[in-house]
DNA sequence: AAAGGTAAAATGGTCATACCTTTGTATTTA
DNA sequence: TAAATACAAAGGTATGACCATTTTACCTTT
């Protein structure tokens, strides 16, 4: 039987409620720091270490930061409602998202051949709506690079422009999948699926640095999407499966290299910093941005 | 400029990382009970309090619950993200069986020809002991039915002992798989195929006369586990795809072929209902048993 | 007087220990 | 055999101490 509910309330999380009621209330407002440990426990009669993990769980919650020696402060962060436990966990422990690829790798395989088994003539009508999409984003993105200047060899910095491009990009291209599994006509896999592209789509967003060099390969794409589209609607069920497979070791084997190349370029900022006078900046910034290895 | 990440990094967040990638890594399960807080922190090397903030900060998150006395538990809480809404759905709409069966299938596929690839020697001692108890289970049920008298033509009532005897096999089942599954080295795909297999056992467990017919086919079933056993032992993944499809095909079409005489079953009591002095309330007992279709 | 450095105080981080309350289980008893 | 009791285990809380870092104040030097 599920007694967990008669556990008894910890006095920790008491503090830290009330602390977070502070915290909403203005008691503490945003930057401030909070008293010392020490005097904050005898004024909310606790001891030290029972405050101490109501601090840790409020500032797991990014409501509070902790300097040794400075104090603890209120950050802005109201409570990243984000719940999603592995979403943490991806941010956690980046070397998930290999699990996650491969995972998706395979319900997108199955999904892809069932689709081509028993789509509907309503799945076409949603399919041909979500590729063309698709096709158009493509094609948007790939004219707002060349307009940018973007060359093959250099590595550009990410500008503001392409950032809106490849987003839209990224959204065409969960939809399409999206659309596919759908056609697959198994709940099970659709709303797994969905899960599944949710958090690779969260997570990629965040550095998406590493999908321009994908992006570049415009034309590669289009054609593995058209194949794919193309296998469905003609129900070939065989190679739907291959299609999508070669499309998405495709890109992964892009976002490594992308990887490789980002690695290469936070090495050689190192070196730069280590000889100020090159004054190297700007590639510091870049590499900042794939420093999850 | 923003000096947050030259802080210095607290013992109890390497510690909740720790934590974290051991849950996710399968040493400590869904339901598992964490060592005793004592022993854990001198098994980590840190004192309690640190250990106890780490705790606190994961309980948090919901990943761990604790009860004062009982212990500190692994919630199912990453898995249950993606099912919690799928274990009510399948009471209400029993036609899903099928396609939570269909995806059970392509991660069991997909989990044996991983395991095969990438076992470690820790993996085959734990496949051995789940292998063995298996294969026990197997022959124990066997002979439960053997001394029940079951003959194969007629349709005999489910008996109180071999409920036993499958509901040992049914566990015995899922744990090798389960096993095959954390062998496969991938976190995410561990947990899911977990929660699947939580659903179809919790599922199956409540109308188990199915499995009956299943169950008697021993030695073929034996087979089947020894070619999935042995084809992961020798590290040939194509073999071992292959042996887990052929063997999951197997029982659902034994579970197909019993429903349909169930249903034959029910449509003859029906017409015996239609004639009441032949008082067929037993077999009608037993046609409820199948009834979600 | 201004600048810089140094020492001391403040503060979070960690540890060890002790005691309490609840829970689970084994043992005893009716 | 079953209920009641007692003991052990485990988490919850509290106290005090010490360490590492940061901040601050004071003092020296220019």
């Amino acid at each position: 039987m599920s007694a967990q509910k008669l556990s008894v309330p910890r006095l920790s999380d008491a503090v830290a409620e009330t602390l977070e009621r502070q915290i909403l209330d203005g008691v503490f407002k945003s930057g401030d720091r909070l008293p010392a440990e020490r005097e904050l426990a005898v004024s909310l009669g606790v001891s030290r270490p029972s405050l101490r993990e109501a601090i840790q769980k409020l500032a797991s919650r990014g409501l509070l930061r902790s300097r040794q020696g400075g104090g603890t402060f209120v950050t802005g962060q109201l409570a990243a409602a984000f719940f999603d436990p592995w979403q943490e966990m991806l941010g956690a422990h980046p070397e998930l998202r290999t699990d996650v690829a491969e995972l998706r790798r395979v319900l997108a395989s199955e999904a892809a051949e069932w689709a081509a088994k028993r789509r509907t003539p309503e799945d076409m009508t949603r399919l041909v709506q979500t590729f063309t999409a698709l096709r158009g984003a493509l094609s948007a993105a790939q004219g707002e690079f060349v307009q940018a200047g973007g060359g093959f060899g250099e590595t550009s910095l990410p500008t503001a422009q392409d950032k809106d491009g490849i987003e839209t990009l990224i959204a065409s291209d969960a939809a399409f999948h999206q659309a596919v599994a759908e056609a697959a006509h198994n709940a099970m896999l659709g709303h797994l699926y969905a899960a599944v592209l949710r958090l690779l789509v969260d997570d990629i967003r965040l550095n998406f640095s590493e999908l321009r060099e994908v992006s570049r390969a415009f034309s590669l794409l289009a054609s593995q999407y058209s194949t794919l589209f193309e296998a469905i609607r003609d129900q070939r069920p065989a190679a739907a499966r291959a299609a999508v497979e070669a499309h998405l070791d495709f890109v992964a084997e892009s976002m490594a290299q992308s990887l490789r190349a980002a690695a290469r370029r936070e090495t050689a900022a190192q070196r730069l910093q280590s000889h100020p006078d090159f004054s190297g900046g700007a590639i510091a910034a870049v590499a900042s941005f794939s420093s999850h290895a």
